[in-house]
DNA sequence: CATGAATGAGAATTCATTCAT
DNA sequence: GATGAATGAATTCTCATTCAT
C-alpha cells in the first residue's frame, strides 16, 4: 500500500508550498504546480477536487505539526520560566509556520480560498486557545499578573508573530538592521518597555 | 487646473480602495474598478500606466495622511505619557491604515505589484523610523528603560498593529471575544505581562 | 446607432448557426465559432454571458420569423382549403426551421443548454398552440370532423414535421427514394391512407 | 465460455444505456460509465476499441429486438385490421425504442458517433422497409388504397413515432395535456382528419 | 479626454485514452 | 482480464490592455 498515488500527492503538496513561498500566490498557477511537481496538469485533479482543495490540503499538512506542538504548551505551566516557555513555543511556531504565512496571506487576499479553507477546517481550537490556556494556568500559579487577560495576551503574541513573519520587511519599513527575532519580541512583550512611573 | 481629470482620478482611486477592501484583491479587476468608478475601462489607462500604477497611486494617497501624522510623533517626547502617546499614534495609524492593509497583503501575494510599489516609493523613512526616533527621545529623557532597542520595539509595535489589523480574526483563531483593540495591545506591550521574578 | 457591436453579434450568430448545421453541436466549440465569425474568442463573451447564452440567442433569432408566421394561421380558418393552409404553414415552418432542428436536437442531448433555453423563453404559446387553434376554428366551421382532438392532431403534425426534418434519413432508414416532402406528409396525415371499412 | 468478460460487457452496456437516458449524452463520460458499471475506467477499453465502439454496441443490443419484431410484420398482411397491425407494431417499436431515441439524438449531434455507427451497421433493411413491405402487401389485398406510396407512408409513420418519442415535449410545445399516445397518432394518420370535400 | 468593442494570452478544469502493476 | 493513476490536448471563460471612433 501507500501506492504511487501518495508519492504524487506529496510531490504536488511540496511543489505548491515551494511555489507559493518563492513566486507568490498569484503566480502559483496549476500549470506551474504541475510542472514543478513533475506531473501532468490533469493529475492534480485526480487527487484534489480543484485548486483550492490542493491549497487547503497543503495548509493542512503544513499546519499539522505546528498545531500539535502548541497543543502541549498548557501542560508546561509551572515548569521552567514563563518567558522561556513562551519563547520556546513561539519560536517553534515561527519556524514551522514560515511556510504557512504565505497561505494565510493568500486566504486574506482571495475570498474563495478562504471559503474553501474554513469549509474544510471547522472551528477547531488552535494556537490562540492553547496559548490562552497556558497563560491562564500560569496565572493560577501566581507566575503571571492576575489582571491581564490571557486571551488578549495570546492574540497579541500571535499577532506580533504573524506581523514579524510577513516576508518582506519592506512592508513595515527599512529598519532592517534592528529587525527583531522572535526571542526579542517575546521579551519585549513580556517585560514591557520599562516606562518609569512618572511616564504613566 | 483641477480639470475633469482630477475628478476621474479620484473616482478611480476611491473605487479601487473600496473594492480591494470589500471583495479582495483577486476580485478587484480593472473592469470592476471602472464600473464602480462609473467610467469606461479604457479611461483607466488615460490616467495610469497600468493596473499596478493605479494601485500604487491608491496606496500612496491612502498612506499619505498616516505617514504625515506619524512624522510628528518624535516632537511629542516628554509630553503626556509614553503609553498615551504611543496608543494615540498607533490608534490613528490603525484607523488610517485600515484601508491600506489589504494593499499590503496584496503586495505580499503579488510580487509584480510589490515591484511596482517599491519602484515608486524608494526607501523613504516611514512610521518605523518615526516610532524609533520617538522612543529614543524618551530614553534620553529617562522615561523609557535605557536597555531596550528603540528600533526593535518600534518594529514589534507595528508588527503587532499589522497582525491585529488583518481582517478576519479567523486567520489567527476563534478567540473572537477577547480580540484586543489597539489600546489593549499597546498596554500589554508597554507594561509587559507582569511575570514574577521567580518565573524569569 | 447600430454600432459595431451589432455587426459582431450578427457574425457570431451566423457562425453559430452555420457550424451547428455543418459540423454538429459537439464540434461547435467557442474557438470554432470565433474563428468562423472572424473575431477573437474573448469577443464572444462581450456580447453573450456564456456559450449557452449565445446558443439561446441564436435559437431565438432563428425561431422568431417561424413563430411569427404560425401565429397568423388561425385567422385563415375558412379561407382556401384545410389541406392547403396546413401544407402552406408547415412547409414554411419546415423551411424556416431547417436551421433550428440541430439546436432542438442539441437541447435534447445537452441538459445544460436546455436549462438555459427554457430559462430564457418562459412557456409562451408556440406553433402547437397556433395549429390547434386553427384546427379548432375549422371544426367550428364544419370543415374538419368534429370528433378529432385539435391538440393531438397539431402535435402529430409537428412531430411528423420534426421527424422528417431530422437531418440524416439514415436515422430512420435507407428508404431514401421515397422520402416524403412536407406536402406528401400533410396529405397523408390529413386524408389518411384510405383503408377500406373491412380492414378496420 | 460466457466468462467474466460477458458479465462485464453487460454491465458496461447497461450503464451506458441508463446514463444516456438519465443524464444525457454529453454528460455520459467514460468515467461515469465505468463508475455506474462498477468497473475501472481502463476496463472499458478491454472490451471495446473506444467510447464510440461502446456506444455502437449499446445501440446494437438495444435495437436488436425491435428490428427483429418489425421484420415479421409483412407476414401479417391480411390478418386482423390494418389499423390494429400498425398500432401494434408501432407501439412495440415505441416501447422498445424508448432507450434508443437518446442514442439516435446523440448520433445526430455528434458526427463522430454517427460515423462509427454507420460503419458498423452497413445499410441493412430496417423498420422502414418492413413497414413499406407490409403496406404494399395490404394494397395487393385491397385493404389499403392503391394510390398511396407505401414507402412514404412508412416514413411518415416512423417520423411521427420518432417525433413523439423525443423526450421533453417542451421541444414542441406546452400542449402537454393533449400529447397523443402512439395509438392516437396511428389513428390520426390512418384515418385522416376528416375534412369535408368542400374544404379540399 | 472619454469610450467600450476587440484582443489574445493564459487560467482552471475535463476527459478519452494509455500503461505499469 | 482488471485496475486506476497518469496523461495532455482541448474546452470554456477571464482579464489586462489597446485603439478606432
Amino acid at each position: 500500500m501507500a501506492a504511487r498515488g501518495d508519492a504524487t500527492r506529496d510531490k504536488l503538496l511540496d511543489a505548491t508550498i515551494r511555489l507559493v513561498r518563492e513566486v507568490g500566490y498569484t503566480q502559483t498557477t496549476t500549470r506551474a504546480i504541475a510542472q514543478a511537481a513533475g506531473v501532468a496538469e490533469g493529475t492534480l485533479y485526480r487527487h484534489y477536487p480543484d485548486k483550492a482543495g490542493l491549497f487547503v490540503a497543503a495548509i493542512g499538512r503544513q499546519s499539522g505539526p505546528a498545531v500539535a506542538w502548541a497543543r502541549d504548551l498548557p501542560t508546561r505551566a509551572g515548569t521552567g520560566t514563563v518567558t522561556g516557555n513562551l519563547t520556546d513555543c513561539l519560536t517553534r511556531l515561527a519556524t514551522l509556520r514560515a511556510d504557512i504565512v504565505p497561505f494565510e496571506l493568500a486566504m486574506l487576499t482571495d475570498p474563495e480560498l478562504a471559503r474553501a479553507a474554513t469549509a474544510a477546517h471547522a472551528a477547531e481550537p488552535g494556537p490562540p486557545e492553547f496559548l490562552a490556556q497556558y497563560l491562564h494556568a500560569e496565572q493560577q500559579l501566581g507566575r503571571v499578573r492576575a489582571d491581564v487577560d490571557p486571551g488578549k495576551v495570546a492574540v497579541v503574541l500571535l499577532a506580533t508573530l504573524f506581523g514579524l513573519a510577513v516576508p518582506p520587511p519592506q512592508a513595515i519599513g527599512a529598519l532592517g538592521d534592528s529587525w527583531p527575532d522572535i526571542a526579542d519580541a517575546v521579551v519585549i512583550v513580556i517585560e514591557g518597555i520599562g516606562t518609569t512611573p512618572s511616564a504613566n
